[in-house]
DNA sequence: AATTTCACTAGGAAAAACTCCCGATTATGA
DNA sequence: TCATAATCGGGAGTTTTTCCTAGTGAAATT
């Protein structure tokens, strides 16, 4: 028996992704947070084998709830459900600690396969996102994002998005001044010198759309 | 027997123009003109019944020549040969005064159509355009770059670009605090808040690429 | 165990960019 | 002719960005 937590601020999605399980007996389901900072408490509390984690939430989100998770439980698998289909998000998440990454498009089919994987002490990783990963290593233009600390990604994301400085500094309960900045360190990093290529690399590298 | 003034830069395009043109008895192109300020001096010379004209030129540009020769005869009509597929240019340079817009591709089957329809005193739009057009028409989703006068437009396209400020005033010879000025205000017309909106709805509609 | 490294945080000071307000000029149009 | 709009830019203030410095804590190295 597997057992499995699913974190996800929707629970329309919990409940899809509960009845897939049931499909199979193998798995049960044995928690369910809507949030990164519960996910993060009900963790300790029922020691699933595996988490089903959606990245974008709320307060502290999927990825610093991973980050967290790991930090405390280093062996903990954690399967990220994400509706970003994008191999940025996928590496951040990876590096972040995650044992596996899938976009919510073609759930269904892949889900039990990629939390046999996990279980297995592997890595899943969409098939699309893999595509994405190995064409960008061949034509050598892996994104440059990769070299971006895990705060400098989330900021270098909001920025790209159009937010403001200082709304970004209360989003992430930092100050406007941190933001301000990251976002110099961001720029430096990427070899960029403004806002315009900010944003033209966002949306190169899928992180943004339109 | 109708008249016709090319101008653009490029020479192979005035030639591959001039090749179209030649199978055909009733046109006879009688001047070319490399830049926008030939073209202006030259229009007065020949007085052509109609100027085929592109819109990126260095120096005075396309748009600009067009506004004046428009200023001094204000019956010339001039057919727009541009590179740019795009509902905003277009929109413009009709603004500034031009019979036709016409996009390079496609450009052998429509050239002679648009010219005569032209010569009969008509406007010639690309189908595409119009398209494009009608279509951001009738879903009211048009842009509202058609609220920027020609200047603000100008300045818009190369703040997109990410080309600094400073380097915009050297290129159309004003003061880089002018350029400033303009860029408040075009962030006001268009409901804007930062350079990063700004990008985002150039590529939106299409101004700029990637 | 001690040390270095790195990510994260943020303040200060100066530079750069942006905003808002104003006035001048010129052309357009009613 | 008078009002309107587009273009241009100065003044002065505000905001944003940059560059530098520095503290904390965690992780890796020695």
């Amino acid at each position: 028996m597997i057992r499995i937590m699913l974190v996800d601020d929707h629970a329309v999605v919990r409940a899809g992704v509960r009845r897939l399980l049931e499909q199979d007996a193998r798995f049960v389901v044995v928690a369910e947070a809507a949030s990164g900072e519960l996910a993060y408490q009900q963790y300790g509390e029922y020691l699933p084998d595996i988490t089903v984690i959606d990245l974008s939430m709320p307060g502290m989100g999927g990825m610093e709830a991973i980050a967290r998770i790991i930090a405390r439980y280093p062996t903990a698998k954690l399967l990220v459900l994400s509706m970003h289909e994008n191999a940025a998000f996928a590496s951040q998440a990876l590096k972040a600690g995650a044992s596996g990454y899938l976009s919510k498009n073609g759930l269904a089919e892949e889900l039990v396969g990629a939390l046999e994987q996990i279980a297995n002490n592997q890595t899943y990783i969409n098939a699309s996102i893999t595509k994405q990963m190995t064409q960008q290593f061949l034509n050598g233009t892996e994104n440059p994002l990769h070299i971006l600390s895990a705060r400098e990604f989330e900021i270098f994301r909001l920025l790209a998005e159009g937010i403001d400085g200082l709304e970004i500094g209360k989003k992430l309960n930092i100050s406007g001044k941190t933001v301000a900045n990251y976002q110099t360190i961001i720029k430096q990093k990427l070899g960029i010198n403004n806002s315009v290529e900010l944003v033209r690399l966002a949306i190169k590298t899928g992180l943004i759309t339109s």
